[in-house]
DNA sequence: CTCACAGCTGCAAGCGCTTCCAAGGTACAT
DNA sequence: ATGTACCTTGGAAGCGCTTGCAGCTGTGAG
């Protein structure tokens, strides 16, 4: 394998001369970079990453921490994240860690401290506050997606207001029996998203009057499976049925929907489902949602990072919102009349 | 930071020993592999990887190659190779190729080549010649996962066979108007792997001396939202209806499930459906599919690797069937009674 | 008692780059 | 003509480890 030494030969330049033209940085003037680039091709030379590293001090490498690359959200993000970064010449070092606290402190630990990535991306991680101390402490720049992250800088959606939003939309079609399916125990913990969406919700029933009936009141795990298995619940016992049910994201919308027809319920004639995300299946249901364009919460992620880190100016935390749309379909209407109206 | 010297001189040691001590390389007594742990504890030191890679020429890391992680398949294979590649204590840098040629290209040239990693996983890529040569020329282990590639170790499951025992099912159960939906030709390009599937369909029809009626025949992009479509298409037209449909993976017989309940089919009574992945969704549907245990072949492939890795003898290409099981439940059943049996 | 040998250990030479520094060249102002 | 400033270039010192080699010690055999 040619290396740097091979190229400089070749051109008839220094080492030195070699790396400054390749890396672009420095002065070199055209004819050298030019002859430096021809004999790096021509030999098919391409840098060796770890002595690039351990000389720069630099990884052009950036560590991706998700709780599953399995779920629509996560992957979504990190899809957005791996283009952005391919592109840019970074890669992308991926810790998955759906294994559980153990897996997640060892990779906390052992791997992201090992100076091995420039920047670290968590993805909806609810980490501790000592955690977030080590993060900060190996002095690189962090930013969170989807998960309050303090002392770091933080890419999220409005979910307290589009939980509101959702909830007002229905509202809004003359619902007064709404139900709210949110994130189980297990996703609180990690995420606290499922609280935050669950508040939004809360905020707009009491602005418009309305009771949140506790049994009504349903959560799942985010899948579709998890959500239509309590839905059924929902809808099969004997409580009196909501007209609308307000998921906290698509997948459970859908999960709803699906129990809805397992019980010959019309969706959106006797019952309203609006969820949010975006998700692509959202449009074989008919699923009025909230897109908040995962992929591109990715992407701008890495494009802070990347600022920062060619800037080198230590740019402090900043919280932005990334904007989300609201997306009619047909999962949302009227409530059915009321064969007799309670009043 | 410590760096290894740090260690050395409070082990009151040289950095030789220290280096071998940590490393569990070479011969060290127990009393100085016990003062090097101790003081690399208490300085908090970890290695660096670039300087340890780059002195010894090992990375511990290993690239993966998928088309999408967006995608069932693919992100489940992944999270078996994170999870088993983490325990070992190797890093997992991903390629997402989903950007198309340009990008695969770029990664594969500008990427890989790069000497960063110490083995790649690619996942359903169809390689051309020379991309395999190139992958091949850099000596590094290579095992692909659902997909040929010729030179290189395999994970594979059946295809062919499975197709034809999913078909036979149906047969079995007495449907003889069967359709199947097959990937489409953007995938068929990339993975071959929908033509095998075909072709064990048809051979379980020939086989059973049945027509495989080209009408019967159609192809989506293996999402349940693109299965939605063609099923639809199929289910409302005019044409005579198939009694059953076997759909070359889970997601797509979800797609035609869903499309079938819009026209008013019951699945079974009116329409089987089958499918092959295992896919979590799967119950929701009641569906009958063939698992492959996705996440297993991923923490498979990594086995097999770090065993070359370790073992250093160039383990030649191997290609492992992997085991899959079929799944029944409550989509498939006898055909409906053909009101006119035209014999 | 001597010798061969094996187990430990430290020295030092890299691994393949980046980058500081100083030297040489050129252009322009004095 | 001389000085100054700036651009360009090469030399060489690392980056933080791994590992070949050689020296040193202690052991058992001869």
């Amino acid at each position: 394998m040619p290396g740097i030494k091979d190229v400089a030969e070749r051109a008839g330049l220094s080492i030195a001369t070699v790396s400054r033209a390749l890396s672009g940085k420095g002065n070199v003037s055209a004819r050298s970079r030019e002859r430096a680039r021809n004999a790096a091709a021509e030999l098919g030379f391409v840098l060796s990453y770890h002595a690039s590293s351990l000389a720069s001090g630099r990884n052009h490498n950036v560590g991706v921490v998700v709780p599953s690359v399995h779920r629509w959200f996560f992957s979504s993000v990190v899809e957005g994240v791996s283009a952005t970064l391919l592109d840019a010449g970074y890669d992308l070092t991926l810790y998955n860690v759906s294994g559980g606290q153990e897996r997640r402190h060892s990779v906390l630990n052992d791997f992201l401290l090992r100076k091995r990535v420039d920047a670290v991306i968590a993805v909806s991680l609810e980490l501790s506050e000592a955690e977030i101390q080590q993060l900060l402490a190996i002095h690189r720049p962090i930013v969170g997606i989807g998960g309050p992250l303090p002392g770091a800088s933080t890419i999220r959606i409005d979910d307290s207001g589009i939980a509101q939003a959702a909830a007002r939309h229905l509202i809004q079609l003359g619902h007064s029996k709404i139900a709210h399916m949110t994130g189980d125990a297990a996703y609180e913990q990690d995420f606290r998203l499922p609280g935050t969406r669950q508040a939004g919700f809360k905020k707009a029933m009491n602005d418009a009057g309305l009771a949140v009936r506790p049994e009504w009141q349903i959560s799942a795990d985010f899948t579709i499976q998890g959500a239509y298995a309590s839905a059924r619940c929902l809808l099969g016992s004997s409580v009196e049925r909501p007209t609308a049910v307000f998921a906290a994201s698509d997948e459970m919308a859908i999960g709803t929907i699906l129990a809805a027809r397992d019980f010959g319920l019309r969706v959106p004639y006797d019952l309203s489902v609006i969820g949010i995300d975006g998700h692509e299946l959202g449009e074989v249901f008919g699923l009025t949602t909230i897109d908040q364009d995962a992929r591109g919460q990715g992407a701008l992620a890495v494009r802070r990072l990347l600022d920062g880190l060619d800037g080198g100016t230590d740019t402090e935390a900043a919280d932005t919102e990334f904007p989300t749309h609201f997306v009619i379909r047909s999962s949302t209407a009227v409530p059915p009349a009321d064969p007799a109206p309670a009043r």
